[in-house]
DNA sequence: ATACATACC
DNA sequence: TACTGGTATGTAT
């Protein structure tokens, strides 16, 4: 283990040289991201370096594989670095940061407290033992819960082959091929979860779960309290042997009552050391007495879940989760363990732990501290100095922490999420409707859950994996929270489109795709809420709502693993950003006195050029001509705030797309194309403007927008009607159509002109996303019928009609344009595409629910009022970031 | 605030 | 054929 260094190195090398250098390099340290993690219960002792020579051989060359390679060389660039700087400390600095250390160390030993019993609890191979109880043929053979792809859980008997947890299924069968998967059965694993924790609240009513089979538990006060509880209340008997496999449900009822019964039932019974099974023969079942001792107490409540469920668990005992944790893992399956409380007990348990074991060290962590000879805790502590100079505060505080056996030995509360997302993995998705089309999918998986729990969030983060396994997160922050599939789809479609046009070479190839919508508001935060958005609206003010609160609150959660760090660091990090904030402004468009704030979507589409600005400007090959909608309508001057000296604008950037689906030459060099445009089409009035000046283009917008804004109804409360709506949207979409010369595009608008409508497209070069929304897609797959996706919602449509379809995607478009127009207001599509739909086809529908929540909740968008006070009036992002 | 990486189950 | 999905948090910019 000596020699990590020079391997890692050599490896490395190695790898730059050749394409494949997976053959060269031989054995086991290499690619330990891949290697079996054979520290796992029930991995002892198994011929490693043949189950990861099967491993090897199965994976070599896939696109997993590689993209494994690629993060091993990160990582081994990491340890380079830090080797690096680990050159460079001079004694002196070893010494002085040693004296720190010291320093900190005995203030962290007057913190430790060993009073409190802290327990962890696991479930045996949970998934896989649920499946076994239910299935007795699988018991005695090697089985996995699972797909052929990914398994969850193994059991003992498929452990001893190599399979584990997190190994897909293919793989494990290649060690094991009489391993038998079993698909998961989530609802069950769910079922019986809930009956263990009904276990866990009797012996600690506050235990977090961190899993379906898997919880912390403070045993203090329950011990306390069982000092004095009569043999009866510890008594607990077994399950009637007949009904052992069938009949779960009725036989776990009669149980639970029968358990309730028991301490008076067998109150008398003279038994004073445990009674085997059989023992309490008459009456129909044997029976236990448990101590009042904290091993008894938690075999008990072992003994209990294994009645109950017939499922093993195993559970650590010690004065923190930290060791808890550790504990939990040494007797499994189907044992316990107990670290005594005693400054003694804990160190001599800590001093040979490998830092492996610590939940928290992983993989790569491991490897970096084995790189510095540390794999045991004892180690850490004695290199205390030398991490505290190679790592960042967190890590090195948190190592300290572990190096001296301290932990939380409080059972946090569950704390509030802090996130909600979903993603699917799939085949391979590279058609950008089909992109769309899953992604609005999932919005609405999302916005469900979200509603499941009436939650509400700021910022929608996409996340995408494409065929390589290369994984990009793009997220957007809203100045107000929401829930629903079509806002949260408003966001994560846009972010999606610009990956999709940004993509080189063309086309974007995903394997996967996930929504996650985050910063929540709630309900407690509801006030704050109001207070933040004047909070906002004093300049050089931080965000006195929630951040503050947070920051507090985390002060008082750990005071031992994060002190001064997370108090002053966030805070110092607030104000940079607060006065940071005008350069970003610079892009956005400077409102007038009457006109609306930028509709999210301008803002967005702003910030989504400025981006492709610094794409562009980075590869300068100019490479993405051919694909890109900015490069062909804008200069990069365009859109680079620090050659922007006005407030120039949002507007003109967004409508500036309108020439990328222009006749514009592929060629076209990014400064050469703006002057072949001598009109732009409005997206208000849909009028032409015979100008080249965005200046001025962009003051006929704006006078088009405070006109729309200006519209009674639209600023009110007030019912509004539907159909003069309606109508005059169709008439909008009309005109839009008869405007051929310059087909409209920014964003949605470019919709507004399917293909069949505008000969002209057709030769004009394809740029993607006019390409694609042009044209309805249609997807084989699930439906019998043809099934299209509508270019504007995204909505697969079951009809083969197109005039119907079409029918749908005018009425979509119209609803996109009045959402816009209106600052993404309260409208949603019903769309009607069957056969029986009537001429109007689409109901524009107001949900009266939601418009009031966007009222009362979100009283700044859309702004029913602009903020006066404020003398420069800067975009809307200056008022709520 | 955003992107990416690490970690855990 | 085939390498997850959900959440939190750390690190870096």
């Amino acid at each position: 283990m000596g020699t990590k260094i020079e391997t890692v190195t050599k490896s490395r090398t190695q790898l730059s040289r050749m394409e494949n250098g997976a053959e060269s390099i031989k054995e086991g340290n290499f690619l330990s991201r891949m290697a079996l993690n054979d520290n796992k219960a029930g991995m002892e002792g198994l011929d490693r370096d043949k189950i990861n020579k099967i491993i090897m051989d199965t994976s070599k060359g896939s696109r997993f594989y590689e993209s494994e390679l690629k993060r091993e060389q990160q990582v081994n660039q990491r340890i380079e670095k830090m080797m690096l700087q680990k050159a460079q400390i001079t004694e002196q600095q070893l010494k002085k940061a040693q004296t720190q250390v010291d320093k900190m160390v005995s203030e962290l030993e007057k913190t430790c407290d060993l009073s409190r019993v802290i327990v962890h609890v696991d479930m045996d191979a949970f998934y896989a033992a649920v499946e076994m109880r239910d299935c007795p043929e699988l018991k005695e053979r090697p089985m996995a819960v699972g797909s052929m792809s990914m398994l969850s859980t193994s059991n003992y008997h498929a452990r001893k082959y190599g399979v584990r947890a997190a190994m897909p299924g293919f793989i494990a069968k290649k060690l094991c091929p009489d391993l038998v998967i079993v698909p998961p059965n989530f609802n069950k694993y769910r079922a019986v979860s809930d009956e263990i924790r009904e276990i866990f609240s009797d012996y600690d009513p506050h235990f977090q779960p961190m899993s379906l089979d898997e919880a912390y538990l403070d045993f203090t006060a329950h011990l306390e309290q069982r000092q004095s509880w009569p043999e009866s209340s510890r008594t607990h008997r077994y399950r009637s042997q007949s009904l052992a496999t069938d009949e779960k449900q009725t036989r776990l009822h009669q149980e639970a009552e029968v358990t309730d019964l028991s301490p008076v039932l067998f109150e008398d019974s003279p038994t004073s050391s445990p009674s085997l099974p059989g023992s309490g023969g008459s009456t129909g079942g044997a029976f236990e007495v448990f101590g009042t001792s904290v091993e008894e107490a938690v075999r008990e409540m072992r003994f209990r879940i294994e009645q109950k469920t017939t499922l093993t668990a195993s559970a650590g005992i010690a004065p923190n989760t930290m060791l808890a944790k550790v504990c939990s893992d040494k007797n499994k399956p189907n044992g316990q363990f107990r670290l005594l409380s005693t400054r003694g007990a804990v160190m001599d348990f800590i001093q040979d732990l490998p830092v492996r074991k610590i939940c928290g060290i992983g993989k790569v962590n491991e490897k970096m501290l084995k790189a510095l000879g540390i794999t045991t805790c004892s180690h850490l502590q004695q290199q205390m100095a030398l991490l505290s100079l190679l790592f960042s505060e967190t890590s090195w505080h948190y190592f300290m922490q572990i190096s001296l056996g301290l932990g939380s030995t409080h059972i946090p509360r569950h704390e509030e999420r802090k996130s909600m997302s979903t993603e699917r993995t799939f085949k391979e998705l590279s058609k950008p409707e089909e992109q769309f089309s899953l992604c609005r999918k999932l919005c609405e998986d999302l916005a469900e859950d979200l509603k499941k729990e009436g939650l509400k969030g700021k910022t929608v983060t996409l996340k995408l994996k494409n065929v390589n396994f290369e994984v990009k997160t793009r997220a957007q922050t809203l100045p107000y929270p929401v829930a629903t599939a079509e806002d949260v789809f408003a966001v994560a479609k846009d972010l999606l489109k610009m990956e999709i046009e940004n993509e080189s070479p063309q086309p974007l190839r995903l394997r996967l795709m996930g929504v996650r919508i985050s910063a929540f508001i709630s309900v407690d935060d509801k006030t704050p809420m109001q207070k933040s958005i004047l909070g906002f609206l004093q300049p050089g003010k931080v965000d006195c709502g929630r951040s503050s609160q947070k920051i507090h609150q985390n002060l008082q959660k750990n005071p031992l693993s994060n002190p001064p760090v997370q108090a002053s660091q966030p805070l110092g990090h607030l104000e940079v950003q607060n006065s940071q904030k005008p350069k970003e402004i610079s892009l956005g468009r400077r409102p007038t006195e009457e006109e609306p704030q930028q509709s999210f979507f301008q803002r967005a589409h702003a910030k989504r050029l400025q981006l492709m600005a610094a794409n562009s400007s980075r590869q300068d090959e100019g490479c993405r001509d051919e694909s890109s909608m900015v490069n062909l309508a804008l200069s990069k001057e365009d859109v680079e705030p620090s050659t922007q000296p006005r407030g120039d604008d949002c507007a003109d950037l967004d409508f500036s797309e309108n020439k990328s689906a222009s006749p514009v030459q592929p060629q076209a060099s990014t400064s050469s194309c703006r002057t072949q445009t001598e009109a732009l089409t409005c997206p208000v009035c849909f009028k032409q403007v015979r100008t080249a000046d965005l200046n001025v283009f962009n003051r006929h917008i704006d006078s088009c927008l405070s006109e729309a804004a200006g519209k009674p109804n639209r600023v009110s409360g007030a019912e509004f009607d539907l159909e003069t709506e309606h109508q005059k949207s169709k008439t909008v979409h009309k005109q839009s159509r008869e405007v051929e010369e310059l087909p409209v595009n920014g964003e949605e608008l470019s919709r507004s002109v399917p293909q069949e409508d505008s000969p002209k497209n057709n030769s004009v070069p394809k740029v993607l996303l006019s390409e694609h929304e042009q044209k309805p897609v249609t997807l084989q797959g699930h439906q019998s019928g043809p099934v299209l996706i509508c270019p504007v919602c995204y909505l697969t449509q079951e009809t083969d009609d197109l005039t119907i379809f079409n029918r749908h995607v005018d009425l979509c478009l119209n609803q996109e344009v009045l959402h816009e127009l209106r600052g993404q207001t309260t409208l949603s599509i019903k769309p009607s595409v069957g056969k029986n739909s009537k001429d109007s086809g689409l109901h524009l529908q107001r949900h009266a629910s939601k418009s009031k929540n966007k009222r009362t909740d979100t009283p700044s968008f859309p702004p029913s009022k602009k903020p006066k006070s404020l003398g420069v009036c800067n975009t809307i992002d200056k008022f709520f970031r």
